[in-house]
DNA sequence: GCGCGTGTGAACGCTTTGTGAACGGGTGTC
DNA sequence: GACACCCGTTCACAAAGCGTTCACACGCGC
């Protein structure tokens, strides 16, 4: 996930604190030619406005990013107990708000409350290794950025790989995790799909799974050696 | 003002006296037939359910407004810190929820956001992806500024897919939230709804809903990936 | 060099999905 | 009440996709 933008720089330490209890990745902008001077390569997945210490600087950073080419949504602001009653609706500058103090359980609800309604899929589960990313809500699966085209079974033998990187996986242990507790079938098959994942993966990366002669298969680097 | 739904009945005292210290006239109803019963005659403008005592009650509850003739917005759900790890956002049962204990000023900004995100949001509430959009006011659906005459399930399909972009769906998971969820149907219904949404939907955006092999079905594309 | 283990290409056959058509409940009309 | 129509569902068949298997080639280690 992109990081979220974060105003202001530095965040209070509730805050900041709290995102990163969450695993919620965060850029701490000051300003709003930071806004665009730090924006990921996919935009601003989200913003966090806390609102206490400067509540004009704060709001005017809700227009800036409202009013941007790309409306950036959603936009969650922290305000105190006090500014309740003054809060206006009436500009539609921030989708939902939280009171200080808050639980980071809070926290985490609202932000996942907000990208799931906001249709981005709250934090999409990803397996990642190196330049490859397996996303497992939407089963594609990319490295160096680009599509990987693969079958169920592919995804699968992949996905299992790559969640225990630098482990050796006997043919018979991926036949039992990977294609069922009561599959019975050769062992070759695990052959051919390596080398069909392999292949797809590009010469360049074809050495992300590597034989173990005798032994079976292993995904990414030993943690032994470099 | 027609009066809020509030469940249960009687509901807690700290949120019947947070309503009436802010203005808003409620009623109380303990029952899903209640809410037919008691229903003001130009409709209920809103709904607070309070979850802490009877979870299973309560989002019930939410469940049976959210798929009711006359889908009833806005939902405000009373939640304990405790729960706020469970809060399954998946289901969309509510709009935003306010955590226990609460100030009253709290519970009257997050009503009058709400009010003012549905009432006098002025926009009728679309999902669009790109060339495609569907007013979910009027039921009416376009592509391309093309309209598209949807059948009833069609149009929900559709509405559900668009509204999660580049999610894959089995088509199991597809039966029990669109179709509902004691459903029990053959699994090919499902492609057979598929089908008639990409003719409808034309040779050009087909493609739109994907089918994932041994998976299901997946609408436009994720978004990590280009 | 020999044997075992693995890479490779191709073919087979099952599973999954697409497609056309028919069925049946429900609703509105005459 | 009979009829026609709409639409969701189901069925049967066709087509495609994909996993599996086999046969053979290659290469490493003893």
């Amino acid at each position: 996930m992109e990081p979220l933008l974060v105003f202001p720089d530095p965040p209070p330490p509730v805050l900041s604190q709290g995102l990163d209890l969450c695993g919620y990745p965060w850029t701490g902008v000051g300003s709003e030619a930071d806004v665009e001077r730090l924006e990921p390569v996919d935009g601003w997945p989200g913003a966090v406005i806390v609102a206490v210490t400067d509540p004009e600087g704060a709001f005017a950073m809700c227009r800036s990013i409202r009013k941007g080419d790309i409306p950036l949504d959603p936009v969650l602001v922290i305000v105190s107990a006090e500014q309740l009653v003054d809060l206006d609706m009436r500009e539609d500058l921030f989708d939902d708000f939280c009171v200080l103090p808050f639980q980071t359980n809070e926290l985490d609800a609202r932000l996942r409350h907000l990208f799931h309604k906001t249709g981005r899929g709250a934090r999409p589960e990803l397996v990642e290794y190196g330049e490859l990313a397996l996303n497992l809500e939407t089963y594609q699966a990319a490295i160096s950025g680009r599509p990987l085209d693969l079958t169920y079974m592919e995804y699968e033998l992949l996905k299992f790989l790559a969640s225990h990187p630098g482990k050796v996986f006997t043919r018979e242990t991926l036949l039992s995790r990977v294609w069922g507790y009561e599959y019975y079938g050769g062992a070759r098959t695990v052959d051919v799909h390596v080398r069909r994942l392999r292949a797809k993966l590009g010469e360049e990366h074809a050495g992300l799974i590597q034989t173990v002669r005798s032994v079976g298969y292993r995904f990414g680097q030993s943690r032994w050696m470099s």
